[in-house]
DNA sequence: TCTGGGGTCCTAGGACCC
DNA sequence: TCTGGGGTCCTAGGACCC
């Protein structure tokens, strides 16, 4: 078996490009949301010594702003742009696995022949180029970990004009993993860089000859598997249809800390609102739901509390008033007076399709009138372009505080709770 | 002063059972 | 009442990823 990585280059800063050319050759970077840190950047951006989630403060510090662009997020245009460049490469590969917004693995059809294995991976990112402007490397290997590091190959050889990196030569692997320092390699973090460097282990050849059952027992079976995956042994067969989500989570950083109940609660409700959303879109439903709350790390002058609520829902449901409800019980058993508050959360779990789940008897909720009601608040939503109708709790908690900002695009608001507007 | 948001998987340890 | 091994299930927390 052959796999294939495409990994999109510096990919949110290349969908910029794509709609703003002018930003070519220069050093552009693009913030997270909140514009806390540094998400992506260009390779001029990269040069300049910029690293990857260096807080935007240092940035503004140290540079000419006609030097480096800095651009906040559109991940609305990444998702989009994301799903153009995997139906270029589903179009091509079979079994493809979407990994993350910008890289996808795949199966390559020729398992003994590299040569025409090459010129098809080739031919794909000249294709993704074409069809969404966006530069991809491709590596090609026997596992995914390896597959990893020929595509970071593809993509730092700046005479490798065909961005294809085929790694399938044991000599070659072994003179590639012998210069390959321990932290580049996916699936080894900073913790265990740290903890094999103590060991005198530092390069991926040192650890791919560590003897695996040690590694097993001295970490664990994932840290293993990331071993032998360097020798060469695909370890991670995953096939696309058991790749479902399992969890979908909203949460944010607040501008400030908050001390009182409503404003938390206020962005809790937020949160499980999107949640809500998210699943009907997917159709799927939840069975569980967790809110947490957080203090501030770096306030050291403020007392520190941190605290997850994880509650069942008594029947599996996407429907925003029963999530909002579950969300506000949770807070409240977790919600403590006195503390600052900085960022929460909510998570929703145990994911199932929406048809096909057996609603409990037992269930206080009609969860077909609510489905029915959900969707059609989501048809109002998504026609008016903007959330005009949203819950009554959500309304009178915006009215008070209309500044804050949790979503973008939040206009005036019906007052809607549980019954249709008549006629 | 100032560091995101959304995920997955694994393990240890407690509760409970036979 | 005490004692023991072995098993399952659940949860919190850690480590990793982009």
């Amino acid at each position: 078996m052959l796999y294939g990585l495409a990994d999109c280059n510096n990919f949110f800063v290349s969908c910029e490009r794509v709609f703003n050319p002018s930003l070519e050759g220069r050093a552009v970077v693009v913030l997270s949301n909140n514009d806390g840190c540094v998400i992506s950047r260009s390779n001029e951006a990269k040069a300049l010594g910029i690293p990857m989630g260096c807080p935007t403060f240092q940035i503004k510090d140290y540079t000419d702003p006609r030097q480096v662009v800095i651009i906040s997020a559109n991940h609305v245009l990444y998702r989009d742009m994301s799903h153009r460049v995997m139906s270029v490469i589903g179009e091509t590969f079979d079994a493809i696995e979407i990994y993350s917004v910008d890289e996808a693995f795949f199966r390559l059809p020729y398992p003994d022949d590299d040569v025409r294995n090459r010129e098809l991976a080739a031919a794909v990112v000249r294709k993704i180029f074409k069809y969404t402007g966006i530069p991809v490397s491709i590596g090609v290997a026997r596992s995914r970990t390896l597959a990893k590091i020929a595509s970071h190959m593809a993509k730092k050889d700046p005479t490798n004009k065909s961005r294809v990196q085929v790694l399938t030569d044991a000599s070659q692997i072994a003179d590639v993993l012998s210069r390959t320092d321990l932290s580049d390699v996916w699936g080894i973090g900073r913790r265990l860089t740290v903890s094999l460097a103590s060991r005198g282990i530092r390069t991926a050849a040192q650890f791919a000859a560590l003897p695996p059952s040690m590694v097993r027992s001295l970490f664990s079976v994932t840290v293993e598997r990331t071993l032998m995956e360097l020798r060469g042994e695909d370890c991670q067969p995953v096939s696309p249809v058991t790749m479902a989500r399992k969890s979908i989570m909203n949460s944010r950083t607040f501008p400030k800390v908050f001390y009182r109940r409503e404003d938390v609660a206020d962005a809790v409700l937020t949160f499980a609102e999107m949640c809500a959303k998210h699943l009907r879109d997917e159709h799927s439903v939840a069975s569980t739901l967790t809110v947490y709350v957080r203090g501030d790390y770096h306030r050291e002058d403020l007392p520190f509390y941190s605290n997850s609520c994880k509650v069942r829902i008594p029947s599996p449901s996407s429907s925003t008033m029963v999530l909002v409800h579950c969300a506000m019980q949770a807070l409240n058993s977790i919600f403590r007076r006195g503390y600052a508050y900085r960022k929460a959360g909510v998570m929703v779990t145990d994911l199932q399709p929406e048809s096909g789940f057996q609603p409990s008897l037992f269930s206080q909720v009609d969860e077909q009138k609510h489905s029915k009601l959900m969707k059609a608040v989501d048809k109002i939503n998504n026609m008016a372009g903007a959330k005009v109708v949203k819950l009554a709790p959500q309304v009178s908690a915006e009215a008070a505080r209309p500044q804050r900002n949790y979503t973008a695009g939040r206009d005036e608001a019906i007052r809607f709770y549980s019954a249709p507007p008549k006629g």
